[in-house]
DNA sequence: TCAATGGGCATACGAAGCGTATGTTAATAG
DNA sequence: CTATTAACATACGCTTCGTATGCCCATTGA
């Protein structure tokens, strides 16, 4: 039999990254002693140092599994609107929403940033920046945003929700905070609207509105 | 004489917070040893211990050294502008131009999150978002802009201007990064402006170019 | 079927680093 | 002048990490 051997090893991968998921997102990464979470895998170092070579390879498998289940999430979310300016606009808010979660603030907004460096650099931060991207350049294709670089936009469009995120999550009233900081996300975003011709312009007003303005605590 | 006392413990202060920022600002806050950069200033991690608790409590007195550097670079800056808008323009430029500086970067906004939390919640960096709101309430008040909450936009704009910061330093070609970063930059910050009156309004379309077109790379 | 090879994982060891507990000195207070 | 306290240094133990080593089982080729 062949399979059994590869799901064992598959399954001994899975089971580390599980652990280290847990141990980081809770504990954080410098406070997770990999004996502890190898351990409560079933497993020891030994595994961890074969299959990811030290803490930081462990770390980047943790964050690229979390940005595929980031990625995939926006992309569903932009898929099913009704226009593409709206689509862009739930993917914003989708994102505030998943920053928003514990677990993603710990390992992917703090911890990994200190100890891989730059996110914009990391070879999986790219997809989710890479969906807002695409939806940016259709819209620009479009005529419905003014001609700007469509990375460039997705990139500060982000760092700001990502701010807006951290801020909201822990700050003394989230929910508050969360409607004040989508209605001036709001009015940031309509500085990429183009003004000047009124073709497949949506209506402005309502556009942000919905869903956030109830976000979980 | 009770003068030399005092201030040879204020010199122990500033030789430890001097070491430790320059250990942390190079190797990083978790690769940074207590004993080496102690040792580098004449000092032990007696000394540390006593002064700061531990490693936390110093790398919080750097990094309120710090900011609070930031901070009044920030305010001579908006103070010599000769408008609002401008100079909360202005603002927005030294800021990313701040976050440039490899030492800020690594310090302020990489292991400092990571090591003390979110930083919306550190005492000290309400410095620099502050200097941003009252600038921005000014604008509110002026009429300029329109009706935000100018704490929750300085927020925003100050996220994106840390994550743009971020992505310029560490891309490949920082120059023509910096340029399409600033470009969208002005788009998104001019959805800020009042269009609808037209009082104060300030010249838009040339306002964001200045100085930092050339940034150091 | 039976070596033999190699990959998967555990164990053992050494080296730092951190925090605390304990000195030691010098200045200030009474 | 003594006693107390602040400002440091020294010493110790604990934890953690990385590597070196060893074991075992599965696949492979004859």
């Amino acid at each position: 039999m062949h399979r059994p051997r590869k799901e064992m090893i598959a399954e001994t991968r899975a089971k580390l990254i599980g652990a280290a998921r847990q141990a980081f997102g809770t504990l954080g990464y410098a406070e997770a002693s990999m004996d502890d979470f190898t351990a409560s895998a079933g497993l020891t170092r030994g595994a961890l140092y074969h299959h990811f070579g030290d803490k930081k390879g462990l770390l980047q498998a943790v964050i690229a599994e979390i940005d595929a289940e980031m990625s995939a999430r926006l992309k569903v979310v932009s898929a099913k609107a009704d226009n593409l300016w709206q689509g862009f606009v739930d993917e914003c808010t989708a994102y505030i929403e998943m920053a928003l979660e514990p677990e993603i603030q710990r390992i992917v907004l703090r911890d990994g940033p200190a100890v891989l460096g730059d996110p914009s650099q990391w070879p999986s931060q790219s997809a989710c920046i890479r969906s807002m991207t695409e939806s940016l350049q259709r819209l620009s294709d479009e005529g419905t945003i003014l001609a700007v670089d469509p990375e460039t936009a997705a990139r500060l469009v982000s760092g700001a929700s990502l701010h807006a995120a951290q801020w909201i999550a822990n700050s003394d009233d989230p929910e508050a905070t969360s409607k004040k900081a989508v209605k001036a996300f709001k009015v940031l975003l309509e500085g990429l609207l183009n003004r000047t011709g009124r073709l497949h312009q949506p209506d402005q007003q309502s556009s942000m509105q919905p869903e956030i303005d109830q976000l979980p605590a």
